[in-house]
DNA sequence: CATTGTTTATTGTGAC
DNA sequence: GTCACAATAAACAATG
Protein backbone atom coordinates (compact mmCIF):
# COMPACT_ATOMS: atom_id res chain seq x y z
CA UNK A 1 0.00 0.00 0.00
CA UNK A 2 2.35 2.35 0.89
CA UNK A 3 4.73 2.00 -2.32
CA UNK A 4 1.54 2.41 -4.05
CA UNK A 5 1.66 5.28 -2.71
CA UNK A 6 4.57 6.88 -2.81
CA UNK A 7 5.07 5.61 -6.82
CA UNK A 8 1.37 7.46 -7.57
CA UNK A 9 0.90 9.76 -10.08
CA UNK A 10 -1.54 11.03 -12.75
CA UNK A 11 -0.92 11.24 -16.33
CA UNK A 12 -1.49 15.29 -16.30
CA UNK A 13 0.25 16.27 -19.22
CA UNK A 14 3.49 18.97 -18.36
CA UNK A 15 3.55 21.39 -20.56
CA UNK A 16 7.24 20.55 -21.83
CA UNK A 17 6.21 18.01 -23.13
CA UNK A 18 4.34 20.00 -26.24
CA UNK A 19 8.13 20.29 -27.26
CA UNK A 20 8.44 16.77 -27.09
CA UNK A 21 6.73 15.34 -29.50
CA UNK A 22 4.89 11.83 -27.98
CA UNK A 23 6.03 10.41 -31.03
CA UNK A 24 9.28 10.82 -30.87
CA UNK A 25 11.06 7.33 -29.34
CA UNK A 26 12.02 9.09 -25.89
CA UNK A 27 8.14 10.07 -25.64
CA UNK A 28 6.63 8.20 -22.62
CA UNK A 29 7.05 9.01 -18.71
CA UNK A 30 8.65 12.02 -19.18
CA UNK A 31 5.80 13.64 -20.75
CA UNK A 32 3.55 12.55 -17.69
CA UNK A 33 4.05 13.85 -14.18
CA UNK A 34 2.67 12.83 -10.72
CA UNK A 35 0.57 14.84 -9.02
CA UNK A 36 1.17 14.71 -5.34
CA UNK A 37 -1.95 13.86 -3.64
CA UNK A 38 -2.01 14.68 0.02
CA UNK A 39 -3.39 11.21 0.74
CA UNK A 40 -0.71 9.80 -0.76
CA UNK A 41 2.87 11.14 -0.14
CA UNK A 42 3.95 9.00 2.64
CA UNK A 43 7.59 9.88 2.10
CA UNK A 44 9.66 13.36 3.45
CA UNK A 45 12.36 12.69 0.97
CA UNK A 46 9.61 12.87 -1.72
CA UNK A 47 9.07 15.80 -1.46
CA UNK A 48 11.96 17.73 -0.96
CA UNK A 49 13.22 16.18 -3.67
CA UNK A 50 12.49 19.21 -6.15
CA UNK A 51 14.25 22.21 -7.67
CA UNK A 52 17.96 21.40 -6.12
CA UNK A 53 18.26 18.39 -7.98
CA UNK A 54 18.05 20.13 -11.42
CA UNK A 55 19.95 23.30 -10.18
CA UNK A 56 22.65 20.82 -8.35
CA UNK A 57 24.18 20.52 -12.23
CA UNK A 58 23.11 16.96 -11.30
CA UNK A 59 24.43 16.24 -14.66
CA UNK A 60 28.04 16.69 -14.75
CA UNK A 61 28.38 16.03 -11.14
CA UNK A 62 26.21 12.84 -10.02
CA UNK A 63 28.71 10.51 -10.98
CA UNK A 64 30.87 11.17 -8.27
CA UNK A 65 29.81 10.98 -4.17
CA UNK A 66 30.53 13.11 -1.50
CA UNK A 67 33.92 10.93 -1.24
CA UNK A 68 34.96 11.79 -4.44
CA UNK A 69 34.25 8.12 -5.70
CA UNK A 70 33.11 7.67 -8.74
CA UNK A 71 31.44 4.16 -9.29
CA UNK A 72 34.11 2.96 -12.21
CA UNK A 73 35.95 3.01 -8.98
CA UNK A 74 33.70 1.02 -7.20
CA UNK A 75 33.54 -2.71 -6.09
CA UNK A 76 29.82 -3.39 -7.81
CA UNK A 77 29.22 -3.41 -11.19
CA UNK A 78 28.08 -0.42 -13.88
CA UNK A 79 27.41 -1.55 -16.66
CA UNK A 80 24.24 0.11 -17.93
CA UNK A 81 24.54 2.30 -14.81
CA UNK A 82 21.80 5.23 -14.58
CA UNK A 83 24.59 7.41 -14.21
CA UNK A 84 25.18 7.30 -18.21
CA UNK A 85 21.67 7.53 -18.36
CA UNK A 86 21.19 10.98 -16.57
CA UNK A 87 22.03 13.65 -18.77
CA UNK A 88 19.63 12.73 -21.19
CA UNK A 89 16.88 12.46 -18.30
CA UNK A 90 17.31 15.63 -16.81
CA UNK A 91 17.25 17.10 -19.85
CA UNK A 92 14.34 15.66 -20.62
CA UNK A 93 12.45 16.08 -17.65
CA UNK A 94 9.97 18.34 -17.92
CA UNK A 95 11.75 21.24 -14.86
CA UNK A 96 8.01 22.93 -14.55
CA UNK A 97 7.45 19.32 -13.05
CA UNK A 98 10.26 18.94 -11.34
CA UNK A 99 10.60 22.66 -9.61
CA UNK A 100 7.05 22.55 -8.64
CA UNK A 101 7.15 19.67 -6.05
CA UNK A 102 10.00 20.78 -4.13
CA UNK A 103 7.16 23.34 -3.21
CA UNK A 104 4.61 21.30 -2.18
CA UNK A 105 3.96 20.36 1.71
CA UNK A 106 5.91 17.51 2.99
CA UNK A 107 3.30 15.12 4.41
CA UNK A 108 6.02 12.81 5.87
CA UNK A 109 6.62 12.36 9.50
CA UNK A 110 10.15 13.96 9.24
CA UNK A 111 9.35 16.79 8.09
CA UNK A 112 6.56 17.38 10.10
CA UNK A 113 8.32 20.37 12.46
CA UNK A 114 7.89 23.51 10.44
CA UNK A 115 5.06 24.93 8.75
CA UNK A 116 1.93 24.00 7.69
CA UNK A 117 2.39 20.83 6.10
CA UNK A 118 -1.43 19.73 5.75
CA UNK A 119 -2.86 18.26 3.10
CA UNK A 120 -5.14 20.92 2.42
CA UNK A 121 -2.54 23.70 2.88
CA UNK A 122 -0.37 21.54 0.40
CA UNK A 123 -3.21 21.37 -2.26
CA UNK A 124 -3.75 25.22 -1.68
CA UNK A 125 0.26 25.82 -2.15
CA UNK A 126 0.35 23.69 -5.13
CA UNK A 127 -3.44 24.79 -6.81
CA UNK A 128 -1.49 28.50 -6.36
CA UNK A 129 1.48 27.03 -7.68
CA UNK A 130 -0.62 25.91 -10.62
CA UNK A 131 2.19 22.84 -10.57
CA UNK A 132 0.83 20.08 -8.53
CA UNK A 133 2.56 17.10 -9.67
CA UNK A 134 5.59 15.49 -9.64
CA UNK A 135 7.54 12.87 -11.87
CA UNK A 136 8.85 9.81 -12.05
CA UNK A 137 12.56 10.89 -10.82
CA UNK A 138 11.13 11.79 -6.96
CA UNK A 139 9.56 8.56 -6.22
CA UNK A 140 11.08 6.61 -3.74
CA UNK A 141 11.85 3.39 -4.78
CA UNK A 142 9.93 0.70 -2.70
CA UNK A 143 12.99 -0.99 -1.30
CA UNK A 144 13.46 -0.61 2.33
CA UNK A 145 17.04 0.49 3.12
CA UNK A 146 18.03 -3.31 3.95
CA UNK A 147 17.08 -3.88 0.65
CA UNK A 148 19.24 -1.79 -0.55
CA UNK A 149 21.76 -2.59 1.18
CA UNK A 150 21.24 -6.55 0.00
CA UNK A 151 20.97 -5.24 -3.30
CA UNK A 152 24.70 -3.62 -3.30
CA UNK A 153 26.87 -6.74 -1.37
CA UNK A 154 24.78 -9.05 -3.62
CA UNK A 155 25.91 -7.27 -6.91
CA UNK A 156 29.40 -6.61 -5.70
CA UNK A 157 31.97 -9.26 -7.29
CA UNK A 158 33.45 -9.93 -4.46
CA UNK A 159 29.91 -9.91 -2.20
CA UNK A 160 31.05 -7.37 0.21
CA UNK A 161 31.47 -3.64 -0.05
CA UNK A 162 32.54 -0.12 1.65
CA UNK A 163 30.13 2.26 2.85
CA UNK A 164 30.67 5.16 0.86
CA UNK A 165 30.25 2.06 -2.14
CA UNK A 166 26.92 1.16 -0.49
CA UNK A 167 26.37 4.80 -0.91
CA UNK A 168 27.34 5.19 -4.33
CA UNK A 169 25.37 2.09 -5.95
CA UNK A 170 22.60 3.06 -4.33
CA UNK A 171 22.61 6.52 -5.78
CA UNK A 172 23.84 4.86 -8.90
CA UNK A 173 20.62 2.59 -9.35
CA UNK A 174 18.46 5.13 -7.85
CA UNK A 175 18.03 8.77 -8.89
CA UNK A 176 15.77 9.50 -5.93
CA UNK A 177 19.11 8.87 -3.08
CA UNK A 178 20.82 11.61 -4.72
CA UNK A 179 19.38 13.61 -2.77
CA UNK A 180 19.25 14.41 0.94
CA UNK A 181 21.73 12.06 1.54
CA UNK A 182 22.84 12.76 4.63
CA UNK A 183 19.32 11.72 5.89
CA UNK A 184 19.31 8.21 4.11
CA UNK A 185 23.01 7.54 4.37
CA UNK A 186 22.50 8.05 8.26
CA UNK A 187 20.04 5.61 7.84
CA UNK A 188 21.85 2.93 6.11
CA UNK A 189 24.77 3.31 8.56
CA UNK A 190 22.23 2.77 10.95
CA UNK A 191 20.90 -0.52 9.08
CA UNK A 192 24.41 -1.50 8.84
CA UNK A 193 24.67 -1.61 12.00
CA UNK A 194 21.60 -2.50 13.63
CA UNK A 195 20.98 -5.40 11.60
CA UNK A 196 22.50 -8.92 12.17
CA UNK A 197 21.91 -9.96 8.39
CA UNK A 198 25.12 -7.76 7.54
CA UNK A 199 28.94 -7.97 9.19
CA UNK A 200 31.60 -6.30 9.06
CA UNK A 201 34.80 -7.75 7.16
CA UNK A 202 37.87 -6.02 8.06
CA UNK A 203 40.42 -4.43 5.62
CA UNK A 204 43.15 -6.28 4.64
CA UNK A 205 46.84 -4.25 5.33
CA UNK A 206 47.03 -4.64 1.49
CA UNK A 207 43.26 -2.77 0.98
CA UNK A 208 44.37 0.18 3.33
CA UNK A 209 41.31 2.54 3.42
CA UNK A 210 38.85 3.90 6.19
CA UNK A 211 36.14 1.87 7.29
CA UNK A 212 35.35 -2.04 6.96
CA UNK A 213 34.22 -3.86 4.11
CA UNK A 214 30.44 -4.73 4.82
CA UNK A 215 28.99 -8.20 3.87
CA UNK A 216 25.94 -10.40 4.34
CA UNK A 217 25.88 -12.78 6.53
CA UNK A 218 26.05 -16.58 4.96
CA UNK A 219 22.72 -17.47 6.80
CA UNK A 220 20.60 -14.53 5.73
CA UNK A 221 20.23 -14.81 1.96
CA UNK A 222 16.50 -15.60 2.63
CA UNK A 223 15.51 -12.58 4.35
CA UNK A 224 13.19 -11.59 1.70
CA UNK A 225 10.35 -13.77 0.18
CA UNK A 226 10.68 -15.44 -2.72
CA UNK A 227 13.06 -12.83 -3.54
CA UNK A 228 10.52 -10.23 -3.49
CA UNK A 229 12.81 -7.41 -1.90
CA UNK A 230 10.04 -4.97 -0.77
CA UNK A 231 9.98 -6.05 2.85
CA UNK A 232 11.53 -9.17 4.29
CA UNK A 233 9.75 -12.16 5.45
CA UNK A 234 11.38 -12.22 9.15
CA UNK A 235 14.26 -10.24 10.44
CA UNK A 236 17.26 -12.36 10.42
CA UNK A 237 18.48 -12.87 13.76
CA UNK A 238 22.15 -14.16 14.54
CA UNK A 239 21.28 -17.09 17.11
CA UNK A 240 24.79 -16.63 18.57
CA UNK A 241 24.17 -12.76 18.99
CA UNK A 242 20.74 -13.35 20.47
CA UNK A 243 22.55 -15.25 23.39
CA UNK A 244 25.33 -12.95 23.71
CA UNK A 245 22.57 -10.12 23.85
CA UNK A 246 20.39 -11.84 26.44
CA UNK A 247 23.68 -12.39 28.68
CA UNK A 248 24.97 -9.24 28.36
CA UNK A 249 21.30 -7.50 28.96
CA UNK A 250 20.70 -9.81 31.95
CA UNK A 251 24.08 -11.17 33.37
CA UNK A 252 22.50 -13.06 36.62
CA UNK A 253 20.23 -14.79 33.92
CA UNK A 254 20.56 -17.74 31.80
CA UNK A 255 22.26 -17.95 28.70
CA UNK A 256 19.43 -20.27 27.42
CA UNK A 257 16.26 -18.11 27.34
CA UNK A 258 16.31 -18.04 23.27
CA UNK A 259 13.06 -19.64 22.81
CA UNK A 260 11.48 -17.43 25.46
CA UNK A 261 8.06 -16.65 24.89
CA UNK A 262 7.82 -13.88 27.44
CA UNK A 263 5.52 -11.03 26.10
CA UNK A 264 7.61 -8.09 25.34
CA UNK A 265 5.61 -4.34 26.26
CA UNK A 266 7.47 -2.19 22.92
CA UNK A 267 10.26 -0.92 25.24
CA UNK A 268 11.31 -3.93 25.85
CA UNK A 269 11.20 -4.84 22.50
CA UNK A 270 13.09 -1.86 21.66
CA UNK A 271 15.78 -2.58 24.11
CA UNK A 272 16.13 -5.69 22.99
CA UNK A 273 16.42 -5.20 19.06
CA UNK A 274 18.65 -2.09 19.92
CA UNK A 275 21.14 -3.06 22.24
CA UNK A 276 22.61 -5.49 20.38
CA UNK A 277 25.92 -4.08 19.58
CA UNK A 278 27.86 -5.11 22.61
CA UNK A 279 30.33 -7.60 20.71
CA UNK A 280 30.25 -4.80 17.87
CA UNK A 281 32.76 -2.50 19.78
CA UNK A 282 35.45 -5.33 19.60
CA UNK A 283 37.50 -6.32 16.86
CA UNK A 284 35.35 -8.98 16.88
CA UNK A 285 32.48 -7.77 15.45
CA UNK A 286 33.69 -8.86 11.96
CA UNK A 287 32.87 -11.67 9.44
CA UNK A 288 34.28 -13.78 11.95
CA UNK A 289 32.00 -12.42 14.51
CA UNK A 290 29.00 -13.29 12.80
CA UNK A 291 29.19 -16.02 14.61
CA UNK A 292 29.69 -13.79 17.67
CA UNK A 293 33.15 -15.89 18.56
CA UNK A 294 36.45 -14.74 17.77
CA UNK A 295 37.36 -17.23 14.86
CA UNK A 296 40.36 -18.60 16.85
CA UNK A 297 37.72 -19.64 19.26
CA UNK A 298 35.51 -21.14 16.58
CA UNK A 299 34.45 -24.68 16.92
CA UNK A 300 34.59 -26.86 14.11
CA UNK A 301 30.42 -26.63 13.73
CA UNK A 302 30.60 -22.83 13.80
CA UNK A 303 33.14 -22.78 11.23
CA UNK A 304 31.88 -25.04 9.03
CA UNK A 305 28.72 -23.35 9.08
CA UNK A 306 30.44 -20.50 7.79
CA UNK A 307 32.00 -22.70 5.21
CA UNK A 308 33.29 -26.41 5.51
CA UNK A 309 36.67 -26.09 3.10
CA UNK A 310 37.18 -22.57 5.19
CA UNK A 311 37.64 -23.74 8.37
CA UNK A 312 41.80 -23.40 7.59
CA UNK A 313 41.68 -20.21 5.88
CA UNK A 314 39.75 -18.59 8.38
CA UNK A 315 41.93 -19.35 11.20
CA UNK A 316 44.60 -18.32 8.86
CA UNK A 317 43.41 -14.64 8.14
CA UNK A 318 43.32 -13.85 11.55
CA UNK A 319 46.43 -16.00 13.04
CA UNK A 320 48.47 -15.61 9.46
CA UNK A 321 46.65 -11.90 7.80
CA UNK A 322 44.96 -14.09 5.37
CA UNK A 323 45.26 -12.05 1.80
CA UNK A 324 42.53 -10.28 1.05
CA UNK A 325 41.51 -12.04 -2.20
CA UNK A 326 41.23 -14.95 0.04
CA UNK A 327 39.05 -13.54 2.59
CA UNK A 328 36.71 -12.15 0.01
CA UNK A 329 36.82 -15.59 -1.66
CA UNK A 330 35.82 -17.27 1.20
CA UNK A 331 32.97 -14.70 1.72
CA UNK A 332 31.64 -15.06 -1.94
CA UNK A 333 31.54 -18.69 -1.34
CA UNK A 334 29.05 -18.43 1.86
CA UNK A 335 27.45 -15.99 -0.01
CA UNK A 336 24.00 -17.18 -1.20
CA UNK A 337 24.48 -16.52 -4.76
CA UNK A 338 27.57 -17.89 -5.12
CA UNK A 339 27.07 -21.11 -2.99
CA UNK A 340 28.97 -23.78 -3.85
CA UNK A 341 27.01 -27.06 -4.18
CA UNK A 342 28.20 -28.43 -0.46
CA UNK A 343 27.29 -25.56 0.68
CA UNK A 344 24.31 -25.00 -0.95
CA UNK A 345 23.12 -28.42 0.68
CA UNK A 346 23.92 -27.51 4.12
CA UNK A 347 21.86 -24.06 3.51
CA UNK A 348 19.48 -26.14 2.35
CA UNK A 349 19.81 -28.61 5.44
CA UNK A 350 19.08 -25.36 7.80
CA UNK A 351 16.80 -24.24 5.78
CA UNK A 352 14.41 -27.13 6.94
CA UNK A 353 14.88 -25.56 10.52
CA UNK A 354 15.65 -22.07 9.56
CA UNK A 355 13.01 -19.24 10.93
CA UNK A 356 13.63 -18.22 7.24
CA UNK A 357 12.50 -21.13 5.57
CA UNK A 358 10.68 -20.44 2.03
CA UNK A 359 8.09 -21.39 1.25
CA UNK A 360 7.11 -22.25 -2.23
CA UNK A 361 4.38 -20.04 -3.40
CA UNK A 362 4.99 -19.96 -6.87
CA UNK A 363 8.10 -17.59 -7.16
CA UNK A 364 11.51 -17.66 -7.42
CA UNK A 365 14.01 -15.54 -5.95
CA UNK A 366 14.49 -14.28 -9.52
CA UNK A 367 10.78 -14.06 -11.15
CA UNK A 368 8.92 -11.95 -8.70
CA UNK A 369 8.07 -8.74 -10.29
CA UNK A 370 10.21 -6.93 -7.10
CA UNK A 371 12.87 -9.31 -7.61
CA UNK A 372 16.54 -8.16 -6.61
CA UNK A 373 17.55 -9.80 -9.62
CA UNK A 374 14.94 -7.75 -11.61
CA UNK A 375 16.78 -4.71 -10.94
CA UNK A 376 20.90 -6.44 -11.22
CA UNK A 377 22.67 -7.74 -13.45
CA UNK A 378 22.94 -11.14 -15.61
CA UNK A 379 19.25 -11.17 -16.40
CA UNK A 380 17.85 -7.83 -15.87
CA UNK A 381 20.75 -5.81 -17.02
CA UNK A 382 18.07 -3.73 -18.69
CA UNK A 383 15.48 -3.30 -16.00
CA UNK A 384 18.46 -1.38 -14.37
CA UNK A 385 18.65 0.63 -17.35
CA UNK A 386 14.79 0.72 -17.73
CA UNK A 387 14.22 1.35 -14.23
CA UNK A 388 16.07 4.58 -14.29
CA UNK A 389 14.85 5.74 -17.67
CA UNK A 390 11.55 5.73 -16.20
CA UNK A 391 13.16 7.66 -12.94
CA UNK A 392 13.31 10.29 -15.97
CA UNK A 393 10.99 9.39 -18.17
CA UNK A 394 12.83 9.46 -21.29
CA UNK A 395 12.47 5.94 -22.14
CA UNK A 396 9.28 3.86 -22.89
CA UNK A 397 7.76 0.41 -22.11
CA UNK A 398 7.00 0.47 -25.96
CA UNK A 399 8.96 -2.00 -28.03
CA UNK A 400 10.83 0.36 -29.84
CA UNK A 401 14.46 -1.25 -31.27
CA UNK A 402 17.30 -0.82 -29.17
CA UNK A 403 19.07 1.06 -31.67
CA UNK A 404 16.36 3.78 -30.54
CA UNK A 405 16.58 3.61 -26.77
CA UNK A 406 20.48 3.15 -26.14
CA UNK A 407 23.54 1.88 -26.54
CA UNK A 408 23.79 -0.18 -23.67
CA UNK A 409 22.71 -3.66 -23.36
CA UNK A 410 19.18 -3.35 -24.16
CA UNK A 411 18.35 -6.63 -25.06
CA UNK A 412 15.38 -7.71 -27.64
CA UNK A 413 14.02 -10.31 -25.57
CA UNK A 414 13.05 -8.07 -23.40
CA UNK A 415 11.29 -6.02 -25.83
CA UNK A 416 9.95 -8.73 -27.41
CA UNK A 417 8.72 -11.17 -24.87
CA UNK A 418 5.36 -11.46 -23.72
CA UNK A 419 4.78 -8.77 -20.76
CA UNK A 420 2.23 -9.94 -18.09
CA UNK A 421 1.18 -6.59 -16.66
CA UNK A 422 -0.38 -7.14 -13.51
CA UNK A 423 -1.90 -3.50 -11.82
CA UNK A 424 -2.97 -3.24 -8.76
CA UNK A 425 -5.81 -0.77 -8.13
CA UNK A 426 -5.81 0.89 -4.58
CA UNK A 427 -8.49 3.79 -4.25
CA UNK A 428 -7.41 7.35 -3.02
CA UNK A 429 -10.77 9.39 -1.95
CA UNK A 430 -10.44 12.62 -3.35
CA UNK A 431 -12.57 15.42 -1.53
CA UNK A 432 -10.93 17.95 -3.86
CA UNK A 433 -13.54 19.81 -6.38
CA UNK A 434 -10.82 19.64 -8.63
CA UNK A 435 -9.91 16.11 -9.39
CA UNK A 436 -6.43 15.45 -10.30
CA UNK A 437 -7.79 12.92 -12.77
CA UNK A 438 -5.51 10.59 -14.60
CA UNK A 439 -7.71 10.45 -17.70
CA UNK A 440 -5.86 12.67 -20.46
CA UNK A 441 -8.91 12.22 -22.45
CA UNK A 442 -8.76 12.58 -25.96
CA UNK A 443 -12.49 14.56 -25.91
CA UNK A 444 -11.80 17.93 -24.16
CA UNK A 445 -15.97 17.77 -22.87
CA UNK A 446 -14.71 14.65 -21.15
CA UNK A 447 -11.70 16.16 -19.97
CA UNK A 448 -13.56 19.15 -18.37
CA UNK A 449 -16.05 17.09 -16.90
CA UNK A 450 -13.05 14.75 -15.08
CA UNK A 451 -11.31 17.92 -13.88
CA UNK A 452 -14.02 20.02 -12.65
CA UNK A 453 -15.76 17.09 -11.05
CA UNK A 454 -17.68 18.84 -8.11
CA UNK A 455 -18.06 15.31 -6.80
CA UNK A 456 -15.97 13.52 -4.19
CA UNK A 457 -14.05 10.90 -6.50
CA UNK A 458 -11.98 7.75 -6.40
CA UNK A 459 -9.02 7.97 -7.81
CA UNK A 460 -6.83 4.96 -8.06
CA UNK A 461 -3.18 4.29 -7.63
CA UNK A 462 -1.58 1.46 -9.56
CA UNK A 463 1.38 -0.22 -9.70
CA UNK A 464 2.35 -2.22 -12.83
CA UNK A 465 5.24 -4.67 -12.77
CA UNK A 466 8.14 -4.44 -14.62
CA UNK A 467 9.22 -1.06 -12.98
CA UNK A 468 6.62 0.70 -14.30
CA UNK A 469 4.47 2.65 -12.06
CA UNK A 470 1.31 4.31 -12.95
CA UNK A 471 -2.33 5.45 -11.48
CA UNK A 472 -4.90 5.05 -12.98
CA UNK A 473 -8.50 6.64 -12.74
CA UNK A 474 -10.43 4.07 -15.16
CA UNK A 475 -9.08 1.54 -16.98
CA UNK A 476 -9.61 3.56 -20.00
CA UNK A 477 -6.72 5.26 -19.39
CA UNK A 478 -4.82 2.46 -19.26
CA UNK A 479 -6.17 1.92 -23.00
CA UNK A 480 -5.15 5.10 -23.87
CA UNK A 481 -1.65 4.84 -22.70
CA UNK A 482 -1.28 1.55 -24.65
CA UNK A 483 -3.24 3.16 -27.50
CA UNK A 484 -0.55 5.83 -27.70
CA UNK A 485 2.26 3.18 -27.70
CA UNK A 486 3.04 4.19 -24.63
CA UNK A 487 3.58 0.34 -24.01
CA UNK A 488 3.97 -2.36 -26.12
CA UNK A 489 1.66 -2.43 -29.45
CA UNK A 490 -1.72 -1.36 -29.95
CA UNK A 491 -4.91 -1.09 -28.01
CA UNK A 492 -5.60 -4.67 -29.59
CA UNK A 493 -2.84 -5.88 -27.70
CA UNK A 494 -4.54 -5.11 -24.43
CA UNK A 495 -6.73 -7.53 -23.64
CA UNK A 496 -8.81 -7.08 -19.89
CA UNK A 497 -9.57 -10.31 -18.83
CA UNK A 498 -12.82 -11.03 -17.00
CA UNK A 499 -14.71 -10.29 -15.10
CA UNK A 500 -12.87 -7.26 -15.72
CA UNK A 501 -13.52 -6.55 -19.10
CA UNK A 502 -17.24 -4.70 -17.71
CA UNK A 503 -14.84 -1.92 -16.09
CA UNK A 504 -13.34 -1.11 -19.09
CA UNK A 505 -14.70 2.79 -19.41
CA UNK A 506 -15.75 2.95 -15.47
CA UNK A 507 -13.52 2.98 -12.48
CA UNK A 508 -12.89 -0.30 -10.88
CA UNK A 509 -14.44 -1.62 -7.69
CA UNK A 510 -11.59 -1.20 -5.14
CA UNK A 511 -11.57 -4.65 -4.35
CA UNK A 512 -10.78 -5.24 -7.46
CA UNK A 513 -7.39 -6.03 -8.25
CA UNK A 514 -7.51 -5.45 -12.43
CA UNK A 515 -4.85 -7.70 -14.17
CA UNK A 516 -3.90 -6.55 -17.85
CA UNK A 517 -2.33 -9.43 -20.47
CA UNK A 518 -0.03 -8.52 -23.02
CA UNK A 519 0.55 -11.14 -25.61
CA UNK A 520 2.90 -9.34 -27.83
CA UNK A 521 4.58 -10.87 -30.68
CA UNK A 522 7.10 -8.63 -32.57
CA UNK A 523 6.81 -4.99 -31.02
CA UNK A 524 5.97 -2.49 -33.46
CA UNK A 525 7.96 0.95 -33.07
CA UNK A 526 5.32 3.66 -32.79
CA UNK A 527 3.67 5.02 -35.87
CA UNK A 528 5.21 7.86 -37.64
CA UNK A 529 3.46 11.25 -37.32
CA UNK A 530 1.01 11.68 -39.89
CA UNK A 531 -1.92 14.07 -41.20
CA UNK A 532 -4.67 14.48 -38.94
CA UNK A 533 -5.72 13.41 -35.13
CA UNK A 534 -5.97 9.49 -34.15
CA UNK A 535 -6.65 8.42 -30.98
CA UNK A 536 -3.70 5.73 -32.03
CA UNK A 537 -1.51 8.92 -32.66
CA UNK A 538 -0.88 11.05 -30.24
CA UNK A 539 -1.80 15.11 -30.61
CA UNK A 540 0.07 17.85 -28.42
CA UNK A 541 -0.50 17.64 -24.82
CA UNK A 542 -2.37 19.55 -22.96
CA UNK A 543 -0.94 21.48 -19.95
CA UNK A 544 -3.51 20.09 -16.76
CA UNK A 545 -3.43 22.14 -13.88
CA UNK A 546 -5.27 21.83 -10.21
C1' DC B 1 38.02 17.09 10.38
C1' DA B 2 35.25 14.23 7.67
C1' DT B 3 33.87 9.75 7.55
C1' DT B 4 32.51 5.58 9.63
C1' DG B 5 30.27 3.02 13.11
C1' DT B 6 27.28 2.41 17.35
C1' DT B 7 23.51 3.26 20.14
C1' DT B 8 19.20 5.20 21.75
C1' DA B 9 14.82 7.02 20.93
C1' DT B 10 10.67 7.98 18.43
C1' DT B 11 7.24 7.26 15.12
C1' DG B 12 4.75 4.93 11.37
C1' DT B 13 2.94 0.86 9.12
C1' DG B 14 1.26 -3.69 8.32
C1' DA B 15 0.19 -8.32 9.92
C1' DC B 16 -2.12 -10.89 13.14
C1' DG C 1 -4.24 -3.79 20.61
C1' DT C 2 0.14 -6.10 20.16
C1' DC C 3 4.06 -7.04 17.81
C1' DA C 4 7.65 -6.88 14.32
C1' DC C 5 9.68 -4.29 10.98
C1' DA C 6 11.20 -0.09 9.13
C1' DA C 7 12.46 4.93 8.77
C1' DT C 8 14.38 8.72 10.83
C1' DA C 9 16.90 11.65 13.96
C1' DA C 10 20.42 12.43 16.97
C1' DA C 11 24.25 11.87 20.00
C1' DC C 12 28.51 10.06 20.43
C1' DA C 13 32.85 7.44 19.69
C1' DA C 14 36.31 5.66 16.70
C1' DT C 15 39.14 6.13 12.82
C1' DG C 16 42.07 7.56 8.88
Amino acid sequence: MLTQKLYSETTTMATSSNAMSPMTPTYSMNSMSCVSMPSMNCSPQAASFGSSMLNSGMPGSMAMNGNGMTSSSMGYTTIGSPISNMNAACMAAPIGTMNSYGTVGTLGRGDLGGGDTSPNSALQRARADKTYRRSYTHAKPPYSYISLITMAIQNSPQKMLTLSEIYQFIMDLFPFYRQNQQRWQNSIRHSLSFNDCFVKVPRTPDKPGKGSFWSLHPDSGNMFENGCYLRRQKRFKDEKKEVMRQSHKSPSHSVDNSNSSEKKTPLQHGDDTHKTHHLDKNPENTLGSMLSIHPSKMDVEQMNLLHPNDLNMHQQHHQQNMSHEELTAMVSRCHPLSLSSDHQAMLHHNSMNHPLKQEHTGYTPSNHPFSITRLLPNESKSDIKMYADMQYGYNTLSPLPNSVHSHTSLGNDYYNSPLLICVVLTPIIHSSPFTPCVHPCPEPEKRQFLHRSPKPTVHYSGIIYRGAHFNFGCLSALRWRLRRGMWEGTAGAVRLRPPFRQYQHQSVPEELAVKVEYKGAAPLPPPPPSSGPSVLQPRAQPDFNF
